[in-house]
RNA sequence: GGAGACGUGCCAGAGUGGUUGAAUGGGCCGCACUCGAAAUGCGGUAUGCCCGAAAGGGCAUCGGAGGUUCGAAUCCUCCCGUCUCCGCCA
């Protein structure tokens, strides 16, 4: 969620902002109203608690119970202007940053550089779905017998590529040496922390998935098991958040990186018809995902670094790709600026190639933390950054990022396309070889 | 799933209905003493919200949500979490 006092501060700002993200500005104002309700009301709740305060302190019983009536009825109506009031607050999404290009849709999304080299094959280039099944890497079929539509079975060396890739994404960020490397060829000025590992639980609970603000809108999406009320995640970056729920982290520990492991679930309830075979839209796959927690002022190079790594896997792997700076209107509820990268895929729309997205990395300022309550100790020294001599240092909260390592079934199916050979199997990338024992899968 | 114990401030740990936002100790910060340090002494040290230009004032918070009461950290109910034992299980 946004800052109340901002919103209260500078309206009008928000409203640019929302507008930008193709969300009504008279959110803004419908906050405003219920805001101002709840504060009359607050204030009037208060005082009559300070007035029952006093007599009970003076043991006049009978004037107490008469107050205490009173109070009775000014809570509950404080309760009900206190929910519509968060949930106003809540469905407000977070603001684009300055640099963020404004635009309607994905249409406005822009592309900022293509890298590596598309393959140039002197045969008819397949496509992922032809290639594995006919070596039997990919099963749908038998999926859909079991799970219905948008599942699949990954067989033979399918698996065994798959747990290459997370081999390798974890080995590649949990050497500090790779991050210093990274920082210094983007000329980044943040500390060469290394990634720390997580294989995050897959099933979260209601607070903690609203808290990271994909409930409000796009709560289709999502898996809800009613009977133990637990979400499945669609990524970890929901259950590594939440991780920190109401804690304070010192400036030392920061930045804090973790790369986790996890299997997603997505419900792809608002795409009917897309992409229906094969496996690159399924409802549940696996995927390595970085998560930063960073001091705000490092937030926007925790971002450049996100982008830079998921570049620099893309690159290793020797995988053709183009990065697109997300405009504003393509942005989700919580994120104030996003990069996706979309590998090229020379076997998709009819031996044509295609570029389809494989990662994505968004810095969600303090829009998640605030809602999880994770804050940074203001520095007792100086003040460096928060500056003055005000003996209240106003809270800061920290901000959150992510970023995708690899989404494994579509990096797979990437590898598919790209490596695939004239007798129609599958080189193995050079990265991988020492993780899967194999040049080609044939 | 069954039985029991517990959940208080940065930490440890008192407190079982009435100025208790909370003893005490530790930690931390400031000051004094010192050439400096240690030790010691004195003082300070929660958060959120509301009103206020500020000074300041008010309200709420002792795992969470309700309830009893004029008044609750203290009593009651439910929930959550931790630990121990049993059952089950990979």
């Amino acid at each position: 969620m946004l800052d109340v006092e901002l919103i209260r501060r500078e309206p009008e700002k928000v409203k640019r902002g929302i507008a930008n993200k193709n969300v009504d500005p008279k959110l803004v104002d419908d906050f405003l109203t219920l805001d101002k309700k709840w504060r009359e009301l607050t204030k009037q709740a208060d005082e009559a608690r300070a007035k029952l305060n006093i007599l009970s302190r003076e043991r006049k019983i009978d004037e107490a119970k008469v107050v205490k009536t009173q109070i009775k009825s000014l809570e509950e109506e404080l309760t009900k202007a206190e929910v519509s009031r968060d949930a106003a607050l809540k469905i407000i999404p977070n603001l684009p940053l300055p640099e963020v290009p404004v635009g309607k849709n994905e249409t406005s999304n822009v592309v900022i550089r293509e890298v590596g080299r598309k393959p140039k094959c002197d045969f008819p280039v397949k496509d992922y779905l032809e290639l594995g099944q006919k070596l039997d890497l990919i099963d749908t079929e038998r999926a859909a017998k079991v799970s219905g539509s948008r599942f699949g079975y990954l067989k033979r060396e399918a698996p065994l590529l798959e747990f290459a890739l997370a081999q390798f994404a974890f080995d590649f960020l949990t050497n500090q040496k790779n991050i210093t490397k990274v920082i210094k060829e983007n000329k980044l000025s943040i500390t060469p922390e290394a990634f720390i590992p997580v294989l995050p639980p897959v099933l979260i609970k209601p607070e903690a998935m609203s808290a990271m603000g994909y409930v409000e809108r796009g709560g289709e999406e999502i898996y809800f098991l009613e009977k133990d009320q637990l979400y499945l995640v669609g990524t970890s970056e929901q259950s590594v958040g939440p991780m920190h729920m109401n804690e304070t982290f010192d400036e030392k520990d920061l930045p804090r990186r973790y790369i986790a492991f996890s299997t997603c679930f997505r419900r792809e309830a608002g795409s009917y018809g897309k992409d229906t075979k094969g496996i690159l839209r399924v409802h549940q796959f696996d995927k390595l995902e970085m998560f930063v927690v960073s001091a705000p002022e490092t937030s926007t190079e925790e971002h450049k670094l996100l982008l830079a790594l998921e570049e620099k896997l893309m690159q290793v792997l020797e995988l053709p790709y183009r990065v697109l700076q997300i405009c504003s209107g393509d942005l989700g509820d919580p994120a104030a600026a996003k990069y996706d990268i979309e590998v090229w895929l020379p076997g998709q729309d009819g031996s044509k190639g295609q570029y389809r997205e494989t990662h994505s990395t968004s810095n969600t300022t303090d829009y998640q933390s605030r809602r999880l309550n994770i804050k940074l100790k203001p520095s007792a020294e100086g003040g460096s950054a928060s500056g003055g001599k005000n003996s209240k240092l106003k809270p800061q909260y920290v901000h959150l990022l992510n970023g995708t390592a690899f989404a494994i079934g579509r990096i797979l199916i990437a590898i598919l396309e790209n490596y695939q050979t004239k007798k129609g199997s599958i080189k193995v990338p050079k990265v991988l070889r020492r993780y899967i024992k194999l040049k080609e899968i044939k």
